[in-house]
DNA sequence: TGTACATCAGTGAACGCGCGTTCACTGATGTAC
DNA sequence: TGTACATCAGTGAACGCGCGTTCACTGATGTAC
């Protein structure tokens, strides 16, 4: 035992484990090579045969990061239960692990690392969340238990047509209202949550989850859960 | 003419401007005190003339920031018109503001600055744009034409006392629900603006100005807003 | 109005720091025959 | 099973860089009498 393989692994995870853990001290901008090998006792050229430069190890906490929070929400909806519990179920997933990770949220969701631009890679592991809020709604569809959103009057006819085309990709009903309806519950959960994250919310809110329930049940309504 | 207060205060300026653009390049996390001397044409420890440090500097480049967004949505709320209309503006002046200044934005709403804490000289600003839309709501409620928001069964007992508390503050109807409203139409905006900034929704949506407004729209008709 | 002194803006050198990355190297672990 | 060679992990020194901040200084602008 301890092969040679297993000894890579095995640094290579340690490696991961203290770049995470730094960057919840210190933030993105922050984080270092030459620190994280410190930390895990290397001299600071040794990572490099584990890591091709910073900003492949960015990429890759990156990637972990929208995985673990993907894998999270995933398993929160997956709960057998009402389609709106399910969707409730999802959004407070979201919210645990971004208090559990916030500077990982931040990475994710906050503002953009100077100098650093996200390789292509990360879009896909980034669209897992939508995808399991969005298999809910499916999952509604297919059961004939979605109410149909109410028309929307001042929708302009550009806007319709994006979002039939997002229907389309997310295999849902062409009505542009119910996207609308996705579209805004997902971006308000975010605002919510960044608030709270920046501590925007400040002396203000003290019932923090309870607004996030109260917030992920109504914007689970206007998609049309029961 | 050009007297030494004139000089200090042009120079000053020169100072505040350089290192806002430098922000808009390099995110606050990089804005450094050398690159913005070097740039308006004085040695770098010249600077230290005119601001104590580098954290001073991000302060005031905050507060300043804060005004400024702060008055754009002031005026854009003063203008004589429905509430609902004037709530929108508020919101299409928040959004044109930031995309005119996004860094600005990330740097007031987005991930914190590693190793800089906000002094509670940016807290007052930073409230100037809440307060501008808040008003709106109170015009309305004080021409007696706000409608009174549909009754939000599942709100905990905390949570409403959070929401009264907040409403007294902001001199609106003690109705919990009120104010919960407004407050999710402000995440609400500040999510989708996020997203946008941040190019989350990049390929997904075309019409950004549209769907700002339709969800501007929705937000200031769940405040009660005709 | 003119002079003597004080204030101020900007210079240039220096401090100590941490960073990402490269490179030639040593010694241990694996592989082929 | 034993030997010869190849691969690999980690070392240590070095590169060049930019950063924030301090300090003694010079020369120009202001002020008091």
């Amino acid at each position: 035992m301890a092969t040679r393989a297993e000894q890579r692994a095995a640094t290579t995870g340690r490696i991961m484990e203290t770049a995470r853990r730094h960057l919840a001290d210190v933030g993105a901008a922050g984080l270092s090579l030459r620190s994280v090998a410190r930390e895990v006792g290397m001299v600071s050229s040794a990572v490099y045969r584990y890591v091709e430069s910073r900003d492949e190890l960015l990429t890759r906490l990156i990637i972990e990061a929208y995985d673990s929070l993907g894998e999270a929400v995933e398993a929160a909806v997956a709960t057998p239960a009402g389609d709106l519990d399910r969707w409730v179920a999802g959004a407070i997933a979201l919210r645990d692990w971004s208090l559990r990770r916030p500077h990982e949220y931040l990475l994710l969701y906050g503002s953009p690392v100077p100098g650093y631009a996200a390789p292509t890679d990360t879009v896909q592991p980034g669209t897992r969340v939508i995808r399991a809020l969005v298999s809910v709604v499916t999952g509604a569809v297919d059961g004939g238990r979605l109410e149909s959103p109410p028309k929307v009057d001042d929708l302009p006819d550009e806007l319709s047509d994006d979002l039939r085309t997002l229907a389309d990709i997310a295999e849902l009903p062409q009505a542009p209202e119910l996207l609308l309806a996705v579209l805004l519950g997902w971006t308000q959960m975010f605002g919510l949550l960044g608030f709270e994250l920046t501590n925007q919310t400040r002396g203000v809110v003290e019932h923090h989850e309870q607004l996030f329930v109260v917030c992920a049940i109504q914007t689970g309504r206007a998609v049309g859960l029961r």
